[in-house]
DNA sequence: GGGATTGTTTAAAT
DNA sequence: GATTTAAACAATCC
């Protein structure tokens, strides 16, 4: 479930750890999470220095030399861990931190220092593409405009003529890139609006009202080190604390913390959606 | 063992 | 054709 925020926190972390080092060696526990033909992939990453690491929307892409670009995305339960030169690594899987039964890659660096990649979901996934792939592959090149750099006139442009359901379009990574559950919900509450109001039913002020909403809510979020309610962490392993300040998500049937009505659980573009029927009526 | 979990893709419907 | 919705899919936990 890393979002948006939660992908920044792990990116920028990467950034600071591995930029500058070079890949000396890549163990392949689970090579189903690698797109492509795997060994290409082993031979591509191979003594290549890490550049740059960062985020578009859930994706965290590392820049690495001769144009090359490790691609990776968390889905549900991926994470993406740091070790640090000093730590001990148990190549048996057991019980270990670093490489446990949930732990699919491990990169080993020069200087000496571990990336490992854990999903106990598997639905994460990872591959390597030269800059000219990232910039044709679909799902790459469809991202909309990332929330937080987004100004008043553009984001109403977004859903202007679509009948579509508001939270199903913040979902949508072609319309905005990075919006996952937890933040549509949480920014749909924060700007009073009901998520199955159909966004040509929304005025301008709704608009202004709901880009406002997101973006304090993805800022907090980015303060308190993401939400860690379920498996989150940051690339050190450690939790946020954005969870324990949830207004609506996972409270269904729970008083609303700013009313006090019950909290609505229904089901919005497949997805468990949960607002107050007081502070976001239909209209 | 069925249901819930979620982001994305694909197919079907409008 | 474009847009929207629903179903399918990945794997695992409870």
């Amino acid at each position: 479930m890393p979002e948006l925020p939660e992908v920044e926190i792990i990116a920028q972390g990467l950034n600071n750890f591995l930029q500058g080092l070079v890949i000396r060696d890549l163990t392949i526990y689970y090579p189903k999470c690698i797109q492509g033909p795997v060994q290409e992939y082993k031979k591509q990453v191979q003594s290549k220095e890490v550049l740059e690491v960062h985020r578009r929307g859930k994706l965290v892409i590392m820049r690495l030399s001769t144009g090359l670009n490790l691609v990776f995305h968390l889905k549900m339960t991926g994470k993406l861990l740091f070790f640090a030169q000093d730590t001990r690594v148990d190549h048996t899987r057991v019980n270990h931190t670093c490489v446990n039964h949930q732990t699919r890659l491990l990169f080993c660096f020069q200087p000496r220092a571990y990336l490992c990649f854990q999903d106990l979901r598997k639905f994460g996934y990872t591959c390597c593409l030269t800059d000219q792939e990232l910039q044709h592959w679909p799902f790459y090149r469809d991202l909309g405009p990332e929330p937080l750099q987004l100004h008043h006139d553009d984001f109403a442009a977004l859903f202007k003529g679509r009948r579509a359901r508001i939270k199903a379009l913040l979902l949508d990574q072609k319309v905005l890139a990075g919006i996952g559950n937890i933040y549509a919900d949480e920014s749909l509450f924060l700007a009073g609006i009901h998520p199955a109001t159909p966004a040509d039913q929304l005025k301008e002020n709704d608009f202004f009202r709901l880009l406002v909403a997101l973006q304090r809510v993805l800022r907090k979020a980015l303060d308190l080190g993401g939400s860690s309610f379920s498996d989150y962490v940051n690339s050190l392993g450690e939790r946020g604390s954005f969870q324990d300040h949830f207004q609506v998500y996972g409270r269904g049937g729970r008083s609303c913390k700013h009313c006090g009505t019950s909290l609505e659980r229904i089901r919005v573009a497949g997805r468990s959606t949960v607002f107050c029927p007081r502070c976001q009526p239909v209209r």
